[in-house]
DNA sequence: TTGAAAGCGCTAACAG
DNA sequence: CTGTTAGCGCTTTCAA
C-alpha cells in the first residue's frame, strides 16, 4: 500500500532531461521537440507517474478546487445543484469540496475557514442564511451565491421567486379561489419574501384584497405543516378554498391533512406547492407546483465563477432564472 | 481581493519568534512556554494568519481530505450517506472531495485519478460498478467500499439485503400472498443477487417453489417499470397477487399502473418496495418497504476508513448492517 | 530547445 | 524552551 511515490524528478532521470523539461512537457507550455516530447510522455506512462496536485498548487497559488457549501445534500433540490455543478466542473477539470451545513451556522463557519486553509479558487455558496456573517473571512476568494441572497453578496444566481409566487397564486385564481391561504417558510429570507411578493401581485390583478388571516408562517416541514393546519380546521374550520405554499412538503402536508378531514383536492381545496421535487409528481394527487431551473442555475454559477476566478470580475453581477408553473391535479 | 496572503514567516516576524516556534504553536506539539505560545496565538489573530494547506500537505504528505465517489447524489439513498459521512468527517477535520460519476464508468475513471492527484488520505467508494476495472490505480490509496462489492474490494460496508429480500417476501407471505413478482435490477449486482436470495429463502420457508416466470429484470427506472407492467397485464393478465421489488421506484410504477388498470392495493395485489425512500412514505397508498441503515453504513465508513488510515489495516473487513421491514398500507 | 536553480509555505530534525 | 535549516514536488525565470 505504500511504495513511495515517483515524482517529477524521477521521471527526469529515466527520460534523461531536466524537470524544467518534463514540467513543460506535462503542461503542454511549448519549447520541446517532438522528439523530447515523446520520450517524456513514454517515461510517464512506462512508471505511472501522477503529478503531486499539492506541490502544483503551492507553486502556482491555484488549487484548482472549488467549494460548495450547501444547506442540506438531501434536499433535492440542492441535491441536484450539486449534481449539475459537479458536472460542470470535472469538464473543466476541478474538484469540488463538498460541505453540508446540515443548516448549522457555526458549521457553515466552520467549512469556511476550512475551504479557505485548502485554498479553494473559488466558492459556490448555497447559505442557509440570508446574510453572511463573517463574510470577511471569504473576502480574499471569489464567490458566487445561489439562492439566498445575502445582503453583501456580489455575483448572485436565483429563480425569480416573484413570478413563481405569482403563477401558483394565478394559477388558483383562475380556477375560482378566492380565499388563498399562504402557508410560507417563517424565515424572512429573499427568497421567501419575494414569493410572497408574487402571491400579492397576482391577488391584485384579480382584485382580490389582501387578508392578514390568510397568510401562517412556520418552519417548512411536513410535520409542522401538518399540525398547524389540523389545528387550524379544528379552530375555525375550512376558511379558505385554496393553499399556496413556499415548498413542496408543505403542500403535501395540506392536501393529507385535508384528505383525511373530508375535504376534496381539488374540487373543494386547491394546493399548490414549490420546488417541483419528485415527491410532487408522485404523491395522490400529484402537486401543482413550481420548478425552479436548478440545471440552469449551477450552469450560470459555474460560468460566472469561473469567469470570477479568471478575470477577477463578472459581467452580469446578478442572474434571475425563470420558472415554470406545472399544473397537476391538485388546483 | 487579492491582498498577499500573509504566511507564518510574517507571524513568526511579528511575534518575534521563528517560524519553528510557531509552527509548534499551531500545532499544539508542545516545547514552548506558555507565555510564548500567548504572543503567537495573539499576533496570529490580529493578522488573520490562515495556513497554507497545500504547503502542509506537501510537507506533510497528508491531505486531510478524502474522497468520496457516488454513482448519483441526486439519489436520496447516496444523498444521506454523503451527508452523513460529512458530518462524521467535520468531526475529525477532514474535507469530503464529492465526486458525482452521474453512473458512468469513465467519470469514475477520472474522478479517481483527480483524487489521486490531490493526494486523498482515503476514498470512499460507492460504487456503479460491481467490478472495479482500474483498481491499480488506487492500490495505493486507503479505500473503503460501500454497497456495492467489487471482487477486489478489501474493506467492504454493506447492508443484509438478503434479509431485505426475505423480510419483504415474508409479509408478502404471512398475508397469503403466493404468486410473488420478484421485479428486480437488472444488473447482476451482488446487492441484487442477495435480495433475490432473500426471496428465495423466504419462499422455500413456506413451501412455495420457485417460479422463473414471475422473475422479470429490469433497468431500475420508474418509466421502465411502468411500462413493463403495463404491457405483462395486457398479455398475460394479473397473474400473481404480489409483488417484490428491488427498489421503491419500482414498486411506486407498480402500484400506479395496477390501481390504474382497476385492481386495489392491497386487497388484490400486495406490493413491497425497497430502499425506503421519502417518497414511499407520502405517496398513495404508503408503501411498504425496507429501510436501510445509511447513517449507521456512512459511520462505519468513516471509522474504517479513519481505522485504514491510521493503522495501516482493518480489524473488521466486512461489516454487514441490519435492516428493517417497515410496514405501510401496500401491503 | 534545454538545464540550473530559486523558491512557494510549511514541518521536523538537529543543535543549542 | 527556542532557533536554524533542509527539504516536500513542482514551476518558472534566467542563462546557455
Amino acid at each position: 500500500m505504500a511504495e513511495k511515490k515517483i515524482s517529477i524528478i524521477d521521471v527526469a532521470q529515466k527520460a534523461g532531461v531536466s524537470t524544467a523539461t518534463v514540467s513543460r512537457v506535462i503542461n503542454k507550455n511549448g519549447g520541446y521537440s517532438k522528439k523530447t516530447e515523446e520520450k517524456v510522455m513514454q517515461t510517464i506512462r512506462e512508471c505511472g507517474f501522477t503529478p503531486n496536485g499539492n506541490a502544483i498548487s503551492l507553486r502556482t497559488n491555484r488549487s484548482h478546487s472549488i467549494g460548495v457549501i450547501v444547506p442540506d445534500i438531501t434536499n433535492e433540490f440542492f441535491a441536484k445543484i450539486v449534481h449539475e455543478l459537479d458536472i460542470f466542473f470535472l469538464k473543466h477539470r476541478y474538484s469540488l469540496l463538498i460541505c453540508d451545513s446540515n443548516e448549522d451556522y457555526q458549521l457553515e463557519d466552520m467549512h469556511i475557514r476550512n475551504l479557505l486553509q485548502k485554498n479553494v479558487d473559488g466558492i459556490v455558496y448555497i447559505s442557509g442564511q440570508d446574510e453572511i456573517k463573517n463574510i470577511g473571512n471569504i473576502q480574499s476568494v471569489p464567490v458566487v451565491y445561489i439562492d439566498r441572497c445575502p445582503q453583501n453578496a456580489d455575483v448572485l444566481i436565483h429563480s425569480d421567486n416573484k413570478a413563481g409566487g405569482y403563477l401558483a397564486t394565478k394559477e388558483l385564481l383562475k380556477k375560482g379561489c378566492r380565499k388563498i391561504l399562504l402557508m410560507r417558510d417563517l424565515r424572512y429570507a429573499s427568497t421567501i419574501r419575494n414569493r410572497k411578493a408574487g402571491y400579492l401581485e397576482a391577488l391584485e390583478e384579480f382584485g382580490v384584497p389582501y387578508d392578514e388571516s390568510l397568510e401562517i408562517s412556520i418552519f417548512p416541514e411536513y410535520d409542522q405543516a401538518k399540525e398547524v393546519l389540523e389545528r387550524l380546521l379544528k379552530l375555525s374550520g375550512c376558511y379558505f378554498d385554496g393553499i399556496v405554499t413556499t415548498c413542496d412538503m408543505m403542500a403535501l402536508a395540506c392536501v393529507h391533512v385535508l384528505t383525511k378531514a373530508g375535504y376534496r383536492i381539488p374540487e373543494d381545496v386547491k394546493v399548490a406547492g414549490f420546488d417541483n421535487i419528485s415527491l410532487s409528481e408522485f404523491c395522490n394527487p400529484p402537486l401543482t407546483t413550481i420548478t425552479q431551473d436548478t440545471k440552469g442555475m449551477a450552469q450560470c454559477a459555474g460560468k460566472a465563477l469561473l469567469e470570477l476566478i479568471r478575470h477577477g470580475e463578472v459581467k452580469q453581477k446578478r442572474t434571475v432564472l425563470p420558472v415554470s408553473l406545472e399544473v397537476r391535479k391538485s388546483t
